[in-house]
RNA sequence: CGGGCUGUGGCGCAGUUUGGUAGCGCGUCCGGCUGGGGGCCGGGAAGUCGCAGGUUCAAAUCCUGUCAGCCCGACCA
């Protein structure tokens, strides 16, 4: 059946939504495909289900092709299950919780790596019987704290995980790799612009770890690329070239200065350069940020990081890489809690001695000497070196990223850029086998600890994705695989003449197999056109004046190209 | 959780400074015109002005409290 626009359920708005802010969600709130219900939480209208379930679609053939099977789990899981792998407390106030009337104490699954590893647990014994891979294509709940950009940071969304099961290492390479290859081609299949990044694994835990990112002016996820090998990392995960480390016995001793009203690295700078022959810069000084951290469920403790004073501390990259373990700057009251620490004047020399965790960026190399606190108001010290003078307990990557920094790799540029997270992939391990004592009994009898790997695609989320990479200034503009439907037909004239050939062209293209929306409505011809290019479908063809002479006009969304073709020779053409 | 802003027919907004009994555009309904880029004329329907309390003869407007939403940050797929 041709879909009617006076049929189908649909209101476009004129204006854009005040709450909206990303163009994707603008238009996908205006074109009629959802309707926001609560802060992070939307409804799906008959078009968007459409291009919901085309995604979904894909995501299913290409997992499907790889030989994972599908299941569903609920969204409504028990406590327990999250208790027993800690996870009940790891995600805070993330995990919705509710209760039944019994006051047993439920959640609303945020991701389901222990559903998964039980179920294999209780239905699979032998090593025959791997390996496996499994997914489902679920809503998942995550309570955010601050939920935005539409479909791009729900709290209720879809995903689709999956979850493979392997008996050793090399198996998991292997599961990993299809994964990873599924997912090149459903990105590709759904028309996305992607790069492939190296990630850390957040909260789920495990090792080799990547994202798939759109890039995207309006993305969350910051990431860097290099403009001369194709080495392509989240900033969270990047590493920067470092200078090589420096012989410390050309650096003469320590050399405690007299820097009084010097607790920013400018005023310090400016000090030392007025009162010294030699000159230094905010690159030559060594920042110490008091930071503190805290296990889950634990309590707060604290860390100084030390980076070049040129640079800031990024604490989402520091966050990335500590996970579960959760980082914030250190409140007054507990920097004060050891007595040598001088706000503006803090060093790294005695913080061993103190008890406090002292870790540095990589840029602050082995044998480097720098300008850095004494412990001491209103004095700072030079010539503090690097293992002669202080030790640090080890090295984190703590400094913002900044363009042009150096590829780890290559010692190519590194370019910055914004992009959306549409999938991740990563070697789960055996954390949760772990947790769940997941064994295969081997051919010798003996236990084999099963090892995992975890993949996921926001699958709402790529539906605004390939919105915001495909739209233009007049509305949506969908690649042919997903879109709703492939022909748009817009009869326009007084009388009913083009409407009855629209009419008659829409039945032949849809017994020729294409799927056609029939602009059937009453109205000014500038409210269907306007109404067809906010609906985005790839072909639009309009049956209007050129009907005198036998002729139809063909539209393409994309280009926004026009060409004449004979009313005789449309259905052939468009098929 | 910090900072900023906003709550007025379905949507987008004005009105609040200086209290006087609610208005505009879009949409929608009826009638007609129009027919190639959100067209026109006429006539309708639809609002506890977020909520509660207070001041006042009178509150969308002033005061107190509270709830909700959006944006930035923290946090996060």
């Amino acid at each position: 059946m041709v879909t009617r626009m006076s049929q189908l359920f649909l209101r476009t708005l004129r204006d854009d939504p005040a709450d909206a802010e990303l163009p994707s969600h603008r238009l996908l709130v205006r074109a009629g495909y959802i309707r926001r219900v609560s802060p992070g939480v939307y409804t799906w209208l008959p078009l968007g289900k459409m291009i919901f379930e085309n995604v979904a679609g894909i995501v299913r053939e290409e997992m499907n092709r790889i030989g994972a099977q599908e299941v569903q789990f609920p969204a409504l899981l028990p406590r327990e299950i999250y208790e027993s792998s800690g996870r009940w407390t790891a995600y805070g106030d993330t995990l919705f919780r509710l209760s039944d009337r019994k006051g047993a104490e439920h959640l609303l699954g945020p991701t389901h790596e222990e559903m998964f590893t039980l179920l294999v647990k209780s239905e699979l014994s032998s090593y025959r019987d791997y390996p496996v891979s499994l997914y489902q294509i679920q809503t998942k709940y995550r309570d955010e704290a601050r939920p935005r950009a539409g479909l791009l940071r729900g709290r209720e969304f879809v995903m689709k995980d999956s979850y493979s099961f392997d008996l050793d290492d090399a198996g998991l390479q292997v599961s990993y790799d299809a994964h990873r290859g599924a997912y090149q081609r459903i990105f590709s299949r759904l028309g996305l612009d992607y790069r492939i990044a190296f990630a850390v694994s957040g909260a789920m835990g495990g090792s080799a770890s990547e994202e798939f990112l759109a890039p995207a002016t309006y993305g969350e996820d910051t990431f860097v690329q290099c403009v001369n090998c194709d080495y392509t990392a989240n900033t969270e995960a990047v590493e920067i070239r470092t200078p090589d480390p420096h012989d410390p016995h050309g650096t003469p001793a320590p050399e405690v200065l007299d820097t009084p009203d010097t607790p920013t690295i400018e005023s310090l700078v400016h000090l030392v350069n007025e009162r010294r022959e030699q000159q230094i810069t905010a690159a030559d000084t060594l920042k110490n940020v008091v930071l503190k951290t805290r296990e889950p469920g634990g309590k707060w403790e604290l860390l100084i990081v030390g980076v070049p004073g040129d640079r800031d501390v990024d604490m989402k990259r520091l966050g990335g890489q500590l996970e579960p373990v959760e980082v914030e700057v250190a409140d007054p009251e507990l920097i004060k809690t050891v007595s040598g620490l001088v706000p503006g004047y803090i060093g790294p020399q005695r913080l061993a001695e103190w008890g406090v965790r002292y870790l540095v960026d990589p840029t602050v190399v082995p044998g480097s000497g720098w300008v850095t606190g004494a412990n001491e108001s209103g004095k700072h010290a030079a010539n503090v070196v690097r293992g002669r003078d202080f030790e640090p307990a080890g090295e984190i990557g703590a400094v913002e990223i900044r363009d042009g920094d150096r590829c780890g790799r290559c010692g190519g540029e590194l370019s910055i850029m914004r992009g959306i997270e549409i999938g991740h992939v990563f070697q789960l391990g055996k954390k949760y086998a772990d947790a769940f004592g997941l064994d295969a009994q081997g051919p010798d009898g003996e236990p084999i600890r099963i090892t995992m790997g975890s993949y996921g695609i926001g699958v709402s989320r790529a539906v605004a994705a390939v919105a915001e990479q495909t739209l233009d200034d007049s509305g949506l503009c969908w690649p042919a695989a997903i879109a709703p439907y492939d022909v748009h037909i817009v009869p326009v004239g007084k009388g009913s003449e083009q409407l009855d050939a629209a009419v008659k062209l829409a039945d032949e293209l849809e017994a020729a197999g294409r799927k056609v929306l029939l602009d059937d409505r009453d109205g000014s011809a500038g409210a269907k056109f306007a109404d067809a290019d906010l609906l985005g479908m790839p072909t639009i063809v309009i049956v209007g004046k050129a009907l005198a002479e036998g002729n139809i006009e063909v539209k393409d969304r994309k280009s926004g190209e026009r060409r004449t073709v004979p009313l005789s020779e449309a259905v052939a053409e468009l098929s």
